[in-house]
DNA sequence: AATCCGCGCAACCGCACTAAC
DNA sequence: CGTTAGTGCGGTTGCGCGGAT
């Protein structure tokens, strides 16, 4: 059976906005907001359009503080970076970029920033300065809480990637993110065993720090930062706006505790994190010491639920260059034909 | 000056997910 | 617990604009 339609489609004008209607959006919502029902908002506010246009548009465009316009440097790295982690989530990876909607990086991704990769020739790299930074011990399990893995065990093996070290490329160019736009503070000290192996993963990057690890040890805590910011191309704002969250679960349990607030600590045992992200549920090793990885987790653990990927810390442009050039692998680090749908990158 | 062509971007589409009933 | 409406997300489309011919 099909979705119903979310509107009339006969009676709904499309296409571009015109400033009167804009006007009407804006006025509306900084009026009586949404709320929190786009469906019935454009009937409210007098518009014939439909309310996913009109919520695609205010999130998009009208809603403020969006930045467009020139991507610095800095925003490059990070996308594509993130891109070379995490792949298309351009929601996700606009949650690092204040200001940018998902919408926004996306284009730009694909008018411009991947022919400026792909332009980049290999004498352009830097010399090399850093090893692979993720301990071969230290597997991350990215999951879900609601992703349906509707295939067989086998299937999910063959989903798993492990970052290999001794398959990374070395002598490329690591891409740098300016700790200032990911983190909040970037000190941090150990004081255990767990704490170590994050730590030495921290210092490998040597001022490095990946958004997908976005943390510090600090005290023997874990500590994450994040930034604020909105994204979605139809904009879903993820900590503002909606309260959406992400948990960061560490250790083998799987279980974790509620969240916690952004930039809070938390001891090693046991945690979750609260994050920026949709929903998005990172946890740290099925098995932390072990590295068996998938292997380790129990039936208690929704062991389909569960990914086991090891996204690198950085990325050399011959990496990003061979993600975008392949075809159908959004990026090297997850299932290449994403077979599992949106949930598998969560 | 007219036409063609490529590019960039806004908007749409359809599917997945979630919460409410 | 199943159904359904609403929302979120990523991929794709198509229009407008500017440069080339």
């Amino acid at each position: 059976m099909g979705r119903a339609p979310c509107c009339d489609k006969a009676n709904v004008k499309k296409g571009p906005w015109s400033p009167e209607e804009d006007a009407k959006l804006k006025e509306f919502i900084e009026k009586y907001g949404t709320g929190g029902n786009w469906i019935s908002l454009p009937q409210k506010a007098g518009l014939k359009r439909c309310g996913k246009s009109c919520r695609l548009r205010w999130l998009n465009y009208l809603r403020p503080n969006i930045k467009h316009g020139e991507f610095s440097d800095e925003e490059d790295r990070i996308i594509w970076s993130l891109y070379a982690s995490i792949g298309s989530r351009w929601s996700i990876i606009a949650s690092r970029l204040p200001g940018r909607t998902d919408n926004d990086i996306k284009n730009y991704w694909n008018t411009k920033l991947k022919k400026k990769i792909m332009g980049m020739a290999p004498s352009q790299r830097k010399a090399p300065h850093h090893q692979p930074s993720l301990p071969t011990h230290l597997p991350m399990a990215v999951s879900s809480p609601s992703q349906s893995l509707s295939s067989s065990s086998s299937s999910y093996q063959g989903s798993r990637s492990y970052y290999n070290p001794s398959e990374s490329v070395v002598g490329l160019e690591p891409i740098s993110i300016p700790s200032n736009l990911l983190s909040n503070c970037n000190t941090y000290t150990t004081t255990s065993t767990a704490t170590a192996t994050t730590s030495t993963l921290l210092q490998a990057q040597d001022g490095f720090m990946s958004p997908m690890h976005n943390y510090q040890v600090k005290e023997g805590l874990l500590m994450f930062g994040g930034e604020p910011s909105c994204s979605s191309s139809d904009g879903s704002c993820n900590q503002i706006s909606y309260g959406k969250e992400m948990e960061y679960e560490y250790g083998g349990s799987g279980g974790g505790g509620g969240g916690v607030g952004n930039g809070e600590q938390m001891g090693l045992e046991s945690f979750s994190y609260t994050d920026v992200f949709d929903n998005q549920k990172f946890m740290i090793g099925g098995n932390v010491y072990g590295g068996c990885g998938l292997d380790g987790w129990t039936p208690s653990q929704k062991p389909n639920d569960q990914m086991l990927v090891e996204p690198p810390l950085d990325y050399g442009l011959e990496e990003i260059k061979q993600l975008v050039s392949s075809n159908g692998c959004s990026n090297l680090w997850f299932d290449e034909n994403k077979t599992q749908g949106r949930g598998m990158y969560y």
